[in-house]
RNA sequence: GCCCUCAUCGUCUAGCGGCCUAGGACGCCGCCCUUUCAAGGCGGUAGCACGGGUUCGAAUCCCGUUGGGGGCACCA
């Protein structure tokens, strides 16, 4: 039997990290045993779903490498709704659900707990409108098989009688996912530890409606500092966030295949085939794990330094169109000076826009502290008109020199020479920077400050 | 409250009865390099939650305690 997993998102809003992580999860897992993943949207809850979110669902994918037409879907929920009314229509039809009219307030005051399930009150008495009920067994147990956690057991009289249809008839999530699983033919289930306490009573509905249950692996949860699931409204999770940043999806998806899972030997930034091959679903960790927005940085530096040249100016493209007059050409001669500095594509503005713009903005802190030695500037400036060759080397030779006569080194003689010219006290080395911003407006720049000082 | 589940440095993890004086990574702290800042190099800090067993031997197995997490809708 082929192995088929899925993953199942609902459109509802931003793609949510540990959506990814599960994806990437099931991703590998159907190519390690040359199975299919299927992508399916769950676009039944009609109040939260915008199908403006499905189209972030592809992109996002594609985004961490799972690509269009690499997989089967999208397929939508809501279009296997007749299959989903024949699972229901078979399971009253077998007496395995019944009507109930009850309302949560009524179940409430009768059983005194409002954390009680359902009482069975609507068992047997024979209604034939309201919600649907499944009839979920008085005694033994249900024993779910889980790759991750082993077979958790849960005793069945504590199931209570859940809702598997509303009052017009329609199916809900609990119904709506298994039957689509049923349909869809697949083998295994690969989600997130939330939804462990829903396994069994999905598996109860795989048996009633006759098919032999899926073989099930819940991931731990991804936590925020404060250890608690990370929420869409609470923390920042959005994947598209993370990629407007200048976050790689290399990085991405190495840092998060991480959570709850290491690779062989002693490294952890591994190349993805490594973790597509060595990746086991047996391996991973079964307690949460925290959401390391430092570390996830940390990566991404490594894989911004591993880039050719020419790949990093590329990646850069997005941020550096946004500086005005910028060009390429000129970007190339300081991009390898730059590609240290960064962890973050988006990153890159600040350290190279005082190339483009016609007067760089100055830092008033850079400033303060790098005026006690402007006295330096008009020195410096002289010196600087005299030089019959513009190079990083001579400029760097003569500004060694003009502090040397004023009793700086270099490291404070360059300090007020940086933030007159780049506008900050921090950034790429300064002569070649001088080297590639050309004569006049080094100079331009110079006379500007020196005259403030 | 009930059910399920988990527990190795601050964090992510390696470890699957002796290779452990517990390894790596991020972070943090030094030092080196150095025109700022990075990068890089070198070094350091820090952990098996607790209590009982089992065993010649336990981070590894069992039980309990404590602590964490998840779930308990006519949402998905």
């Amino acid at each position: 039997m082929t192995v088929r997993v899925r993953f199942a998102p609902s459109p509802t809003g931003m793609f949510h990290v540990g959506g990814a992580r599960s994806a990437l999860q099931n991703w590998i897992f159907a190519k390690q045993q040359g199975g299919v993943f299927v992508l399916r949207i769950e676009d039944t809850d009609t109040a939260r779903n915008r199908p403006e979110w499905t189209e972030g669902i592809l992109s996002a994918l594609e985004w961490i490498g799972i690509s269009r037409g690499s997989y089967e879907g999208p397929l939508f929920q809501s279009s296997y709704a007749a299959e989903q009314a024949k699972a229901i229509q078979l399971l009253v039809d077998a007496k395995k659900a019944y009507h109930c009219d009850c309302t949560r307030d009524d179940v409430v005051e009768r059983t005194g707990n409002k954390h009680s399930g359902y009482d069975g009150h609507c068992r047997d008495r024979g209604l034939t409108s309201g919600a649907l009920r499944f009839r979920t067994p008085d005694e033994g147990v249900t024993k779910v098989v889980d790759l991750i956690r082993g077979e958790p057991t849960f005793e069945n009289k504590l199931i209570e009688d859940f809702v598997i249809a509303r009052g017009d008839g329609s199916p809900v999530f609990l119904l709506a996912n298994v039957s689509d699983d049923i349909t869809m033919g697949i083998t295994h289930v690969i989600r997130a530890e939330e939804h462990l306490p829903n396994t069994p009573k999905q598996q109860l509905l795989w048996e009633a409606l006759g098919h032999t249950p899926p073989v099930w692996a819940h991931v731990p949860v991804v936590v925020n500092e404060k250890r608690q699931k990370l929420s869409k409204r609470r923390d920042r999770v959005a994947l598209e966030s993370f990629r407007d940043e200048g976050y790689l999806a290399d990085a991405m998806r190495n840092y998060l295949m991480l959570l709850g899972w290491a690779p062989s030997g002693d490294r952890e930034i591994v190349p993805w085939s490594v973790i597509e091959e060595e990746f086991r679903l047996e391996n991973v960790n079964s307690s949460p794990a925290f959401f390391d927005e430092k570390k996830l940085r940390a990566f991404n530096g490594e894989y911004i330094r591993a880039l050719p040249l020419s790949e990093f100016i590329d990646a850069c493209e997005p941020w550096t169109s946004t500086i005005p007059n910028f060009d390429r050409a000129v970007f190339a001669q300081v991009a390898e000076l730059a590609q240290t500095r960064i962890a973050l594509l988006s990153e890159i503005v600040p350290n190279i826009d005082f190339l483009f713009v016609d007067r760089p903005q100055l830092d008033d802190a850079a400033w303060q502290k790098a005026a006690k030695d402007a006295a330096i500037l008009p020195a410096v400036i002289e010196a600087f008109e005299a030089l019959s060759t513009w190079d990083a080397n001579t400029l760097k030779d003569t500004l060694v020199a003009v502090g040397e006569t004023h009793g700086l080194k270099l490291g404070k003689a360059q300090a007020p020479v940086r933030v007159a010219v780049t506008g900050r006290a921090v950034g790429l080395p300064l002569f070649e920077s001088l080297e590639v911003l050309g004569r006049e407006r080094t100079l331009q720049r110079l006379r500007a400050l020196a005259s403030v000082a």
